[in-house]
DNA sequence: TTGACGTGTCTCATATAATGAGACAATAAT
DNA sequence: ATTATTGTCTCATTATATGAGACACGTCAA
């Protein structure tokens, strides 16, 4: 929870509160504390943000992430659709290892794949495209939750007897935002997926960070 | 875009920068004659924005939507399920009027159902959850297509054949954040759903939007 | 080239608007 | 009954957001 400094006071305070809530539900006394900011700021900056649906207060009165939030995702997502964005990265990648390469981004408790490209060889790693995965198994797993992290993570035969896996997140402002990853045949990847192929997979990753930004 | 006034001048401004880009890309330019405020304080308020994650520019130069707001969405998403908090309600709606029910919501130029409750009857309407259907016809389209409106809104096979429909807005803020809608065989629902059902509709809906807030 | 225009960026004096102390109310806990 | 704990609201003060305007850069036309 770093706290950015941009030209408008007010909205650094205002999206601070909204970091604290994304994180838990939480009460004006809880922000007060969080924040430092007096009862009067906290409660009058909440307040504001609640008028703007931003948040809203459930049944207990704790404050928690609004409605409108849900409606901005979505078509903060239609007009950045991370898929196409890591589409080329992705094949570029795959070019360059020869094994087939997924994005990953977070789903409540598991993760869901946005891309995949496949590797060209006859035997390969297929994950389709909305495939749902666990999140306690595989290096994307392993990454996504991960508050946040850097360099890469491997796994070998932890989600599928028989596959190899290399990951690494892809970060906006300190948090991990999605995972790249290539996975193929334990016998191709060897005991170290991470030697042979972290770097490529990393570059990938800050590759699409660069271009969310 | 009627202009929310808060306890905070600026994040109602803020926001206000917000709805506009939420609305289609724009130029700084473009913002500064939508809002009438001067060059600089448009330029820093988006700036700020910026910073942190709720705007970004794309490869014109224009402001669209940030990444942060994908996060956040997804986040609001997790702890305000809005299919979870409908179903009990879509299921008391099939109890009162023996006809399937859905729940819409907007997705770019179509609406998807988010959630549904099937009739009793052999004869009935079946919309898969995650079903992804046109916005220019069947009253569900057409309720989240107006910006706003309140009441009921009836189709008789304007979508399907011999299926006929009434729909009713979820409303929160003034805004249209969904549509709940009964559907069946006309043969049933008769020339008009909405005399028969519109009631019923209005009221799961506002029920809905009352959990919302 | 030159000039005119549109666009985005930045500085600075001024006045507006956000701030925090603290009073008050309403529950919850002992 | 007493004491915390929590949320709400008012008001004087000072911090801070504001807009005019200068500047830089690119584009287009003559």
């Amino acid at each position: 929870m770093e706290r950015i400094v941009s030209a408008v006071g007010v909205v650094d305070k205002a999206m601070e509160l909204v970091g604290l809530v994304e994180e838990r539900p939480r009460s004006l006394a809880d922000l007060v504390e969080a924040t430092g900011y007096s009862k009067a700021t906290t409660h009058r900056l909440a307040g504001s943000l609640q008028d703007h649906g931003l948040l809203r207060r459930d049944a207990d009165g704790r404050y928690v992430l609004g409605f409108r939030l849900v409606g901005l995702g979505r078509r903060a997502e239609h007009y950045f659709p991370l898929a196409n964005v890591a589409m080329p990265i992705l094949r570029e990648l795959v070019d360059k290892t020869g094994e087939s390469a997924q994005l990953y981004v977070r789903e409540g408790d598991s993760r869901v794949c946005v891309a995949a490209v496949e590797s060209p060889h006859g035997l390969r790693t297929i994950v389709e495209r909305g495939a749902v995965l666990s999140l306690t198994a595989g290096s994307g797993g392993t990454v996504l939750s991960q508050g946040s992290s850097e360099g890469w993570v491997e796994s070998v035969a932890e989600r599928e007897p028989g596959v190899a896996s290399v990951s690494a997140p892809v970060l906006s402002r300190g948090a991990v935002i999605a995972a790249v990853s290539v996975s193929g045949p334990v016998e191709r990847l060897g005991p170290s997926p991470g030697a042979l192929f972290g770097g490529e997979v990393m570059r990938a990753a800050s590759g699409i960070a660069a271009v969310v930004g």
